[in-house]
DNA sequence: TTACCTTTGAAGCGT
DNA sequence: ACGCTTCAAAGGTAA
């Protein structure tokens, strides 16, 4: 089912659109594209079945009340010290904006709401999540099972947590907030249900949010890093690190380095730092690697693109996009021009002009730095931030070539 | 039963 | 400073 690979879901790229993503407004959301690997043939059956063709959105009938009620889930702050006595008592006073922080608070506990004094209604307060995900992580079929029954797990979990050391959770960024918020809507408004076929539509969508609309996600995380920090002091992301090595063994083995093999690294990584006579005299000199840039040009360029999966247009934006893309798809069919990612266009500007790369978005951005929590978030640092990691590589990017 | 997929952002680590 | 990796959520899918 679903599209098959080479469908009609062109690649479309919105024609000099590369620095900025549309706003929202505009009703053009990026387009999506088609899963490289079905592409290819090489992986998943198809999947994200789209009866008819074109989307029925049944928009938001009553029912997507229902769905809204069921947006907000469970807190994943454990703040109960019964659970596990972790942490001392939450702190009474928080210097949290009731008004911007609104809903996401009950993640910290409705606990904490009363707390805090911010007289969180029932609904924007639901009640403690009965499992001890608060503390203690389970994986996604032990969370479909507690579901189901969750007495049951609990009772014959509480032991194995109570000796578990607990787990905090990282706090949402921006993106997460902006998902959890929205997808039910577009799971509402779509037949999908696949995550990954709705996570790629949220980041479309993300990218073509205005940058107001962004700031309030991004203030929301910037709160939720400075609740998350107040609540849990001592906490570092790094405490959560390798506590998912089990279960998550990421495929590492797609970006360029692996793909362009050794030729696709800088010299630094080429050679390390015991052989810097090695490397390029950029390099030496801390400039841009020429090997790398050669290496690109002789792979006939070749730029971090996402995974691809196949999907169905969910809205009637999302069918005018596809249509477009159908009516460019002259244009759509280069590679260059069918780097829908906002980063993968960023990558291509840069290497379309390596000499004139914007400077990269600041590590920290002022305003969504837990640590720079007085220094509000400018429009400017949002903006770099909708265009974090131009030309990075990331897990579950391929490279395309350019030709 | 459980890792994977897929997204962006934050943060940590190694070089 | 930079690049890479991990982890946050979510739920269907595949191994």
């Amino acid at each position: 089912m679903g599209l098959p690979a080479g469908s009609s879901l062109s690649l479309f790229c919105p024609g000099g659109e590369l620095g900025q993503p549309p706003p929202a407004h505009m009703g053009i959301p990026p387009p999506y594209q088609i899963d490289s690997k079905l592409a290819a043939g090489l992986a998943r059956t198809p999947m994200y079945p789209f009866p008819g063709g074109a989307y029925p959105y049944p928009m938001l009938s009553p029912e997507m009340s229902q769905v809204a009620a069921s947006w907000h889930t469970p807190s994943m702050y454990p703040i109960s010290s019964a659970a596990s006595g972790f942490r001392s008592p939450y702190p009474t006073s928080l210097p949290i904006s009731t008004s911007s922080l609104s809903s996401e608070l009950y993640r910290f506990s409705p606990t904490l709401g009363g707390g805090l004094g911010l007289g969180l209604g029932p609904a924007l307060v639901p009640p403690p999540p009965s499992k001890s995900d608060l503390f203690t992580h389970h994986s996604r079929s032990q969370e479909k099972s507690s579901s189901s029954d969750k007495s049951s797990e609990q009772s014959s979990n509480n032991s194995k947590e109570q000796n578990k050391k607990p787990h905090i959770k990282k706090p949402l960024n921006a993106f997460m907030l902006y998902m959890k918020e929205m997808r039910a809507k577009v799971v509402a408004e779509c037949t999908l249900k696949e995550s990954a076929a709705i996570n790629q539509i949220l980041g479309r969508r993300w990218h073509s949010l205005s940058r107001e609309e962004q700031a309030k996600y991004y203030e929301k995380a910037r709160q939720e890093r400075q609740l998350h920090m107040q609540l849990y002091p001592g906490w570092s992301a790094r405490d959560n690190y390798g506590y998912g090595s089990k279960k998550k063994k990421r495929k590492k083995d797609r970006g360029p380095a692996e793909l362009g093999g050794n030729n696709l690294k800088k010299c630094r990584a080429r050679y390390g730092l015991d052989q810097q006579n090695q490397w390029c005299k950029p390099c030496r000199r801390k400039k841009k690697c020429v090997r790398y840039m050669e290496a690109l040009a002789a792979a006939g360029g070749t730029v971090p693109l996402p995974m691809q999966t196949p999907q169905s247009p969910c809205s009637e934006e999302d069918v005018k996009l596809e249509e477009m893309s159908d009516a460019s798809s002259d244009e759509a069919d280069t590679p260059l021009n069918s780097a829908s990612s906002p980063g993968g266009l960023s990558a291509l500007s840069s290497l379309a002009s390596p000499a004139s790369d914007p400077p990269p978005p600041p590590r920290n951005p002022v305003g969504t730095n837990p640590r720079d929590a007085n220094n509000p978030l400018s429009v400017n640092q949002l903006t770099s931030q909708t265009w974090p990691r131009a030309a990075q590589a990331r897990p579950g990017h391929e490279v395309i070539s350019v030709s």
